[in-house]
DNA sequence: ACGCTGGGCTAAATCGATGTAGCGTTTTTT
DNA sequence: AAAAAACGCTACATCGATTTAGCCCAGCGT
C-alpha cells in the first residue's frame, strides 16, 4: 500500500518522470509532448488510479489544496449548518477543509492561525474574534488570501460575508412595532464586534424612528462566556427590572433560547404577555409553543459567497477584496403576536 | 513570509542541519550532541519561532499529524458536538481533523475517504454507512488505524465506540411501560446497521419481557433520505393506522422531531394522548411544551474514547483493537408522564 | 556544408526534514 | 605503542512532485 508516484508511470510508460508530469498538469501542449506520449501517459495515470501526493506536491508549490476554517463554535447549530455549506463548495473546487472553533477567545484563535499556518493552508475563513485584527493584517501582509465571516473590522480592507445584521434587527425591532408593543429591549452580548454592533444599532435605530425613546436601561449586554445558568439568572434580572417591560429581541440564537427559558421560568406568556423576537432559526424556535420569531440567515448563500470569494482571492492574488453583506429573512411567528 | 527552516538554525548555530533536527527532535543525547550545541540550537530555533514544516516532515517520515473524521452530518447537533469534542481531543495529542459527512451515502463515503488517503491523514474516525465493510477492511489490511463510531460492523475486527444502543432503547421502552401506556410503537430508520438494529431489538425486547405482544405493525422504518416534509407525511400516517395507540418511541433525533411537529398537526395531546419518548437530548427537547423525555448520549465521553482508542491504535500499532460501548442516560420529562 | 530554429524530451535542482553511514579526533584498552 | 572504542558531528540520500535549463535531432535557409 505504498502509493502509486509519478515514477511508477514514467517506468511503465518509457519516459521520464518530467514529461509524466508534465502531461498530468495539462501542459503537454505547452511544453511541446505529443500526442501519442501524452495519451500513452493519461492511459497509464488512469490504469494506475495515480493520485499526486498532496504532501509532495505542497512541498515544491507551496500549495496544499486546503482552506483553514475558523468560527465560533461548531457545536452551534449556525456555525455547523455554514461549516457544512463551505465543506461542500470548497469541495467543488477540490480543497479540503481544516477547521477548528474559537469559543471566542483570541488566544484559542491565534492558536488556531497558527496551526493552521505552519500546516500551510492555501487560504482562511475566519470568524474573527476581538482583538484578531493584528493578525488579521499580518496574514494581508503576508498576501495570505482570506475572507472574514459572520463579523469583520471596519477599519481592516478584507474581504467578508456576513449579514446585513443591521436590518435584520431593524426589521425585527419594527415588526415588534408594529405589532402593538411599546416597551421593547434587546438582550444582547457585551462585545463591540461589528455583528453585535450593528444588532443594537438597527433596534436602536428602529426605536428611533418611531419616536420610541432608547435609553441603556433597555439593553442588556451579556458577557459571551457564561455558562447557560448565568445566562438565565442575568436574563431574569434584567426582564423583571424594566418597568412595563411588554416585548425584546434576543440578539443571538442562543440567548434566544436562553431568554426563552427564562421567560418562561419567570411564568410570563410569550407573545402576550411579552412578545419575543430571537435571531437564527433553530428547530426549537419553529416547534416552540408558542412558536418563535426569528431573523434568519441564509445560510446557503453565506456559504456559497463565502467560498466564491475566497477562490477568487485564491486565484487571482492582488485582485481587490470583495465584502458581501447579505439580506435577513425575518421569520413571522406566534411569539411576536398579541392577538 | 517564507518561514523558517531547519537551514536557517544551522547556518545561526554553525552546525549542520542534521544536528538540528536531532536537537529539535529531542534525540540529543541518543545522537551524542554536547549540552552546548543543544542548548545552542535551542535557543536560537526558540528566538527565531522555528515551526517544522508539516509537509516536508510528513513526506518524509509518512506522519501528517492529521487524522480524518467521517460523520454523518456535521449539521446534525450530535455529530457537531462530538466533533468539537473529537477536535479539543486530538489538539491534546497535536493532531488536526479534516472532516466530512456522508449523508449516510456510501458513494460519499467512500469519495472521502479517497481524499484523506492521498491526503495521508495517520488515522480515521468513521461513522460507517451500510456498504462501507470492503473499504474499512481495505484500511485494514494497510494497517491504517482507525475507530468506527456511532455503528459498526459486526463481523469485522476493528475498533469502535458506540452506544448501549439497546440498552437505550430497551431502557425507553421500558420507561413507558412503567408509565402505563399499553399500546407502544416505535418510528426508526429502515436500517440494517447495528446502531438501529440495536434500538429495534431492545424496544422489542423490553416489550417481550412485559408480555406485551410485538408485530411488525407497531414498527414503522423510513427511509434515511427523506426530506422533512415526507418524514411528516409518513410518520402521520403511520401514527393513524395504529389502533389504539397511546406511546410511540423515536429512535433518532431528526425523527423525534418530525415526530413532535407530526403529532401536534394531528391535534395529539403529547403526553396525555400519546406518550412519546426521543433520541439524543436537543434544545428543543428540553424546552418543548410539554417537555420531552430522551435517551441522552454522553457526548463528551464518547468523544474522549474516540480519540483516545485512536491515540492507542497510532502509537501502538498491531494492538489489539478496542471495542468501547458507552451507557445512555434516559432523561424523564413531561412528554412520557399521563399525570 | 554550416549555422539556425524549433520540436520533443530529460537531467538535475529544488522544496524541508529525516536518518543512515561514516569521518576525524580523542580517549581507553590491551 | 598499536588497536579499539567513544565522541561529536556531518555528508548525502531520501520522500514525490515540480520546474528550469538545456540536450539532441531534423529540417530550414543560404
Amino acid at each position: 500500500m505504498k502509493g502509486i508516484s509519478i515514477k511508477d508511470i514514467a517506468k511503465q510508460a518509457g519516459v521520464s518522470p518530467t514529461t509524466v508530469s508534465f502531461v498530468l498538469n495539462g501542459k503537454a501542449k505547452e511544453k511541446r509532448i505529443s500526442e501519442q506520449v501524452s495519451k500513452k501517459i493519461q492511459k497509464i495515470a488512469a490504469r494506475l488510479k495515480y493520485k499526486p501526493n498532496q504532501l509532495a506536491r505542497g512541498l515544491r508549490t507551496g500549495k496544499t489544496k486546503t482552506i483553514g476554517l475558523i468560527v465560533e463554535d461548531i457545536a452551534n447549530n449556525f456555525f455547523a449548518s455554514l461549516a457544512k455549506v463551505v465543506e461542500d463548495e470548497a469541495d467543488k473546487y477540490g480543497y479540503k477543509v481544516l477547521y477548528g472553533s474559537t469559543e471566542d477567545n483570541t488566544e484559542k484563535a491565534k492558536g488556531l492561525l497558527e496551526v493552521l499556518k505552519y500546516r500551510q493552508v492555501d487560504g482562511y475563513i475566519i470568524t474573527p474574534t476581538k482583538n484578531l485584527d493584528k493578525e488579521i493584517e499580518l496574514l494581508q501582509s503576508a498576501s495570505k488570501p482570506l475572507v472574514l465571516m459572520d463579523r469583520y473590522f471596519p477599519h481592516i480592507n478584507s474581504s467578508y460575508v456576513v449579514l446585513n445584521n443591521y436590518k435584520g434587527a431593524y426589521d425585527a425591532t419594527t415588526h415588534l412595532i408594529a405589532q402593538g408593543y411599546k416597551k421593547i429591549a434587546i438582550v444582547t452580548i457585551a462585545s463591540e464586534q461589528t455583528q453585535m454592533k450593528d444588532r443594537l444599532d438597527g433596534f436602536v435605530a428602529a426605536l428611533k424612528e418611531h419616536k420610541i425613546p432608547f435609553n441603556k436601561s433597555l439593553a442588556k449586554r451579556l458577557a459571551f462566556d457564561l455558562d447557560r445558568e448565568s445566562f438565565n439568572t442575568e436574563i431574569k434580572k434584567f426582564l423583571t427590572t424594566v418597568k412595563d417591560l411588554d416585548a425584546v429581541f434576543f440578539a443571538t440564537n442562543y440567548l434566544g433560547i436562553a431568554g426563552i427559558e427564562s421567560i418562561r421560568s419567570l411564568g410570563w406568556e410569550i407573545g402576550k404577555e411579552i412578545g419575543l423576537v430571537g435571531f437564527d432559526d433553530h428547530d426549537l424556535f419553529r416547534l416552540h409553543s408558542p412558536s418563535i420569531t426569528c431573523v434568519s440567515q441564509p445560510i446557503a448563500s453565506i456559504g456559497k459567497n463565502i467560498v466564491e470569494v475566497l477562490m477568487n482571492e485564491l486565484n487571482h492574488p492582488g485582485s481587490p477584496s470583495r465584502q458581501v453583506v447579505l439580506a435577513p429573512e425575518l421569520v413571522v411567528r406566534a411569539s411576536s403576536s398579541r392577538t
